[in-house]
DNA sequence: CTAAAAAGCTTTAAGGTTGAAGTAAATTCA
DNA sequence: TGAATTTACTTCAACCTTAAAGCTTTTTAG
């Protein structure tokens, strides 16, 4: 190998090693936002806004899909969700395996409230970013992620966009 | 507040959920290369790695910091490393609340190896990823962090840049 | 010098996360 | 049809993670 290939190779992983941290970071910053303002926790606030965004009931795979976490993961989060009185589960009338998750009624109203203060905090943490260095990282992360296998995520029918998205 | 601010916002809170499900599904897929190919987890690999980089013993709370970490996860994960001897723990002669780590040789000899893998791994994660794009990215990196909080992790001394080097 | 405050770690309780195993229902295909 | 496979979810054990409380040692200030 030669060694321009060798520091490209050093510098791709410079650059995920800083990827990996400045997400961590901003993680922990909302992690204690929600926290403190809101009594609750990221996973929480990722499946309401998965439930949010989906509009009608969602199966639990999907839920795990869309978040990129695991099938027990979903079922013990929206357990406790459920016992704090903000999703409902319900059998699929078409599938008798299927399980669909949704908002109750103060899970919406909650979710909403959150939504509009995590925005305008990710907007705070992000206030330096202008709409041409915007432009510029979708462009990066879409060559990031075209560089990936045809698939860790296995897209089924699902959007497939929307993490935590409010 | 104006369309364009609240377009601007909107654009803003989709890159970070972006980026967020990009570091999310990179990390699954590292998780599970190491996991299948060396039997051990990225919280371990991270300790390791930080501990080989920093090449002496390190503190607790240094290692905390550097990985952005909580306090008592340190401990659990040390401690789990340390029964498997892949680590040592030791009281500062300097200090007698402090407890130095360290790599045995064996946790040396192990990470080593793993460093290499994980670094090929990262490379070829990143095929698509050119040097003029990585530059790119290190410059919004930048701005994302400068628009952060004076600090959310309060530099010590410590060289704060490598999350789970090798 | 000493009381008060801060710093460094560990412990604990609660929750998050995974992979594997288990159960039940749907699908495949011979 | 019906056995074998696949799919959807839950359960489980192990581990990760945090925030808060507790303990000891050091530092700060009066």
């Amino acid at each position: 190998m030669t060694d321009d290939c060798e520091d490209l190779k050093r510098r791709r992983l410079r650059a995920w090693i800083r990827l990996l941290r400045f997400t961590r970071g901003t993680e922990n910053h909302l992690r204690e936002f929600l926290r403190t303002q809101y009594n609750t926790t990221l996973p929480r606030f990722d499946v309401a806004a998965a439930l949010h965004r989906h509009q009608k009931p969602m199966k639990m795979s999907e839920l795990g899909k869309v978040l990129l976490v695991s099938n027990g993961n979903v079922t013990a989060v929206v357990e406790r969700m459920e016992k704090d009185g903000l999703t409902v589960r319900s059998q699929s009338p078409d599938d008798r395996r299927s399980v669909l998750v949704s908002l109750t009624d103060l899970g919406q109203s909650k979710f909403e409230e959150m939504a509009r203060a995590h925005e305008d905090e990710v907007d705070t943490l992000f206030k330096n970013i202008d709409g041409s260095d915007l432009d510029m990282m979708r462009e990066l992360l879409r060559k990031f992620e075209s560089s990936r296998q045809p698939n860790t995520v296995e897209d089924t029918g699902a959007e497939g966009s929307g993490l935590h998205r409010d």
